[in-house]
DNA sequence: CGCTCTCTTGAAGGTACTCAATACTAGTGG
DNA sequence: CCACTAGTATTGAGTACCTTCAAGAGAGCG
């Protein structure tokens, strides 16, 4: 695994702008709207990034970047998954985020990144230097509340993993990761209520905070009540979603 | 328990600005400084907020505001403790945060407040109306870095939140509390090392993903192994910080 | 001074973890 | 195209931990 950062000097650059643009997505925190989340950019805003950065492509399981070092970018996924980990001091993993398309990474405190970056699937995105991008935040008042907004939706999506990792049961945490997992990936056409994981059990298990065999067993008991059906390892058919998010703990 | 913004014709003014000042507290993502929290608002910002702002004070165990009502205001607590929860489906109470001086509170979701504040000890707080506050980050670019690098740091500490809450045994969890808490939280002038709990055994709970009782229990462990000794239900003096932390998982 | 609420302690039961073995997938090379 | 192989996923048994239910001790308030 390398670290596409290393690659400067020569980075895979992808095609011209017409398909992808830069785009960051979020329920704003005004009471505008019906609560659902929206793009963030404006278009002067989304050509104004697209003057300061570089559209990227990485294979798959790649690490992007390491927690601790520089951190000289910020990421904005055009199509792809990619994980933010940390690693504990006791030698656990623990995932911090799933990314997808229209989200942000490159979180860092002090001029380092507080996680490790990887690429789950092949992916596309915006690098923006950060020392660029300040200059510009320090003029556009309007792309400041436009990341505010995400950054609230980032935090109250944090909080929500929270509760979900602290209580429930082992099948109520799964149930609620599919749930969860159906609402912000977008699927790579397939059938309906089917769902494509991007991520191995592993990814799983330190993400919800379980051992990657109780997330199997936890499958398997969800399998047994109807909720959903393993069609695959990585391919899961939700069968009834009501009865899942009753399982869920959602009622 | 009454709501304060209910009593809005006659809230509980306190006195002039001179001892307190709006504050926002939290380590910038700019590679500036030594990685610590700093005072993000320029003298001419926190005039800016006065004017705009109104100073309340509270009781101890106070509602400030209802998960679901409409935000009309955000808080900068200038000193005092208050929480945030969110009641579950099933009936647990999980807390989202605790809240201490220079903490902002009220973060909201298409313009309802996305958990329920409440008062631990008596608090004083600048509340601030958001469309007010709208105004004035539509005109300045730096106040919004400001919130941003706040927010960047609850986010933050709402990960670090969720590792606690995910692996870990009982004892760990209550260490990592313990420590968190010392770092946090400003100590009422009190013994070196003697920790004061502004919150009871079931907020702990609540906040930790465990049962009362099972903190009780770790908390009986931590004593037995010799890193903290219970001087009473609310004070806890730390007496082995290295053990504690070694207890905590951080080797 | 007594009451109430909070906190602590005890015992039984259930759930997830660890260790271990097997099944399966997917990627590789013949 | 097929077989092989290394990694991934599932399943099983035993153990350790947390939760629940229950009762008692302590603190704080009127």
């Amino acid at each position: 695994m390398k670290d596409v950062e290393d690659l400067a000097a020569a980075p895979a650059v992808a095609p011209p702008p017409p398909p992808y643009r830069p785009s960051i997505f979020a329920a704003p925190f005004q009471k505008v709207g019906d609560g659902h989340a929206v793009e963030l950019l404006s278009v002067a805003e989304q050509e104004a990034l697209i003057a300061i950065s570089q559209l990227v492509s990485m294979r798959r399981h790649t690490l992007i970047y390491s927690e601790g070092s520089e951190a000289r970018f910020v990421y904005n996924v055009v199509s792809g998954v990619a994980e933010t980990s940390q690693l504990l001091p006791n030698g656990d993993r623990h995932i911090t985020a799933f990314l997808f398309a229209r989200d942000l990474l490159g979180l860092s405190v002090d001029g380092r990144y507080v996680a490790t970056a990887r690429t789950l699937t092949p992916i596309v995105a915006y690098r923006i230097p950060v020392d660029a991008l300040e200059a510009i935040l320090e003029r556009d008042p309007r792309l400041d509340i436009g990341l505010l907004c995400k950054l609230c939706h980032e935090l109250r999506a944090s909080q929500h993993h929270a509760i979900t990792v602290s209580k429930h049961e082992a099948h109520a945490r799964v149930a609620n990761f599919l749930l969860w997992l159906e609402g912000v990936h977008v699927q790579p056409a397939g059938v309906a209520g089917e769902l494509t994981l991007p991520m191995s059990r592993h990814d799983v298990a330190d993400y919800i905070g379980l051992s990657v065999e109780s997330v199997s067993r936890a499958l398997h008991v969800l399998e047994d009540k109807g909720a959903v059906l393993r069609k695959g390892p990585r391919t899961i058919e939700l069968l009834d979603a009501a009865k899942l998010r009753k399982l869920a703990g959602q009622i």
